[in-house]
DNA sequence: CAAATAGTGTCTTTAAGACAATATCCT
DNA sequence: AGGATATTGTCTTAAAGACACTATTTG
């Protein structure tokens, strides 16, 4: 009966891992599915490539029709999975998935349910719930990428807001290298960097204690840095 | 009942760019087509992922059928191309294709003609002919990979035969980085690292001035490694 | 012995890291 | 004032880079 699978192609997915840093804590965008399949279950945002789509355009495609974000965002392909059981309910279908990971500070993104999902939601690292197919891999391989990418690309800017502080957007790459930086070598560093204007004023984020001041990200010099120029390297 | 939709998947191609240094100069490896489509045209080695076909394992299967090597080489996912036009030549056909890249060294490699290919060559980088589809491309982005990677990572060790020199070594790195590195530095970071055994042997590569010491790679050492201790960072 | 290549040791410069001192805000 | 947080400046240590010097081979 499956004989036809010999020269019948594989399905191909894109799933969207969008990284955020919440409360000190490190989230991914999820959505509840209301499709026929494994409908209730969480997973990525993700969508079946069309035979006339064009992959690259893909993933914001999905994001606005999933769960309604229409920014645009940083999004960077993150790795293929096509492991012949990653979709272990259903042993007969096919689907192989292309994965992109994005780097956002929600507070950024507007999210909307679409109707075709259920719930959509920043759900923490630590409280995960079951994914459907192999959602929680890809996960795993999104954050694992943020880590190493925090360490030698520019990429950790965009987990912050338009206007942030400096020990901000230090506690954004302490929880997601899960490691403390010394605040005093991180700032000094970060300023050498030369891509930050300062603006006049301060904001306290613990409500205790000296309110840092202001910053903005200077996209015009830090689009000149090199691939060298990076906060750690 | 199948869902016609499924028919009209793209179909899944995975190709492979082997880098090797040879002679001073980077190389890939090419095969001149003998299939109907673009008979003749030279191409990466590659192959239509089959519907019950594992993605992972397709790349070391692909170099064995379409080029004969059956040996263990290091492989990794390098990207998935899938723009729409990636085929120029024929625009209803829609193959999306996942590229793996694999650093060896040459000499290590024994290729074979299957029927399938009228020809397979180590081809220099500045002698590529015009490629299929959007194979220069997939070239292109394999080097760029190889040139970070060999900074942030130790991959490097796989462009040399079993025994090898430190100018032998270096010179690879400065091959495919595309500048040249100083050599005292570089072999005192090299030693450092621990993960080279010596032998007591030596040999002259240039034919010219001292033999250099030859050494071998400890790769019970290299794997303990931290992601972190490489030659650079 | 001269030319070529390899390796060693040293010095300078730069970056990383630790830490004490000072500043600013809140209650 | 006292606690909390932020920034500044300094000191130490480690790595990177430059370079002169020595060693070993070939012709």
């Amino acid at each position: 009966m499956q004989n036809k699978n010999e020269y019948q192609n594989p399905a191909l997915a894109v799933d969207v891992v969008l990284v955020s840093v919440i409360n000190g804590e490190a989230h991914v965008l999820l959505r509840q599915r209301n499709e026929e399949r494994l409908k209730g279950a969480w997973a990525l945002p993700g969508g079946i490539l069309a035979f006339n789509e064009d992959l690259n355009k893909k993933a914001s495609q999905v994001l606005k029709e999933k769960v309604g974000i229409s920014q645009e965002i940083y999004l960077e392909q993150l790795h293929t999975f096509g492991a012949l059981d990653r979709d272990k309910t259903k042993p007969g279908v096919r689907v192989v998935s292309v994965a992109y990971l994005g780097i956002v500070d929600s507070s950024k993104i507007k999210v909307e349910h679409s109707d075709n999902s259920t719930e959509v939601s920043w759900v923490a690292i630590s409280k995960l719930p079951g994914l459907a197919f192999d959602h929680q891999e890809i996960i795993n391989k999104a954050l694992d990428r943020v880590k190493n990418k925090l360490r030698y690309s520019n990429v950790g800017f965009f987990l912050v807001p338009e206007e942030f502080t400096v020990p901000e957007l230090r506690e954004n790459f302490e929880v997601l290298l899960g490691e403390k930086l010394n605040p005093t070598n991180f700032r000094t560093k970060l300023l050498k960097l030369g891509v930050l204007d300062e603006l006049n004023k301060k904001k306290s984020i613990k409500k205790k204690g000296q309110p840092a001041p202001l910053y903005k990200i200077n996209f015009k010099k830090l689009a000149k840095l090199k691939n060298t120029e990076t906060l750690f390297n």
